[in-house]
DNA sequence: TTTAAATGATACCATTTAGTTTCATAAGGA
DNA sequence: TCCTTATGAAACTAAATGGTATCATTTAAA
């Protein structure tokens, strides 16, 4: 039996990453740990609004929030991130390829200029 | 003066990569170019919607479709993907020192078990 | 020169998304 | 105890999203 709980797949990973305002809550808790509120406070939104995007980021486990007494900690996880960075990776041997591909052809063009 | 087109920031990155079907495209892409109506055939969808990922794709820069007859080749663009990467890449020394300590965490429970 | 194929453009629809407001509950502190 | 703070939950809204169907246009090919 699959325990109920956040999306583990692709999919919640990205969708999590969609948002601007999520994006930047990730780039905050990279400093450190932080409340609802406190992560409410850099944003120019209700603290609900938030806190939805915190679930969200939730779902595609980029972050975990924990609860502290009447608070709820809020902490980066970076085992989400790297499910993104390793999807992208499956690219980087083609792009690595095509990114020479280019490098030469600017290459060339700048000695035709001169 | 900027030229109007693609959006080139991150946004319409991570917007383009947050359907799965836009994900399964570049996939697809990775092996060659294609035609829309090739893309369009390996989805269960109309050419129309396909056609709109496509489009979503060209503005995060992630594709690039160029007119040839009465044909557009659609082709896998490496640069747009490395603005994905590159914005995941600020968090890997994050990671890095977090799932350190996590595999420490685990082998100290390991030993433990012994 | 017809005809068929590849695409563009537009209008329409249902669902999801990102936000709000309001009210309820739980837990710390004076 | 009383009050304040931190959070949850629900209902609502506007706009974006992902899809459809239909018709027009361009281009290759018979």
């Amino acid at each position: 039996m699959r325990t109920a709980g956040p999306d583990p797949g692709e999919q919640g990973v990205f969708r999590a990453l969609a948002d601007p305002t999520r994006r930047n809550i990730l780039v905050h808790l990279t400093s450190r740990d932080m409340t609802i509120a406190e992560v409410a406070d850099r944003f120019d939104m209700t603290r609900a609004a938030v806190r939805k995007h915190l679930t969200i980021l939730e779902e595609g486990r980029l972050i975990s929030i924990r609860p502290s007494g009447r608070e709820r900690l809020t902490r980066l996880e970076p085992l989400g991130l790297k499910t993104a960075a390793d999807w992208l990776d499956r690219f980087s041997r083609f792009w690595d390829a095509r990114l020479a591909a280019l490098q030469q052809a600017v290459e060339q063009e700048e000695s035709q200029k001169k």
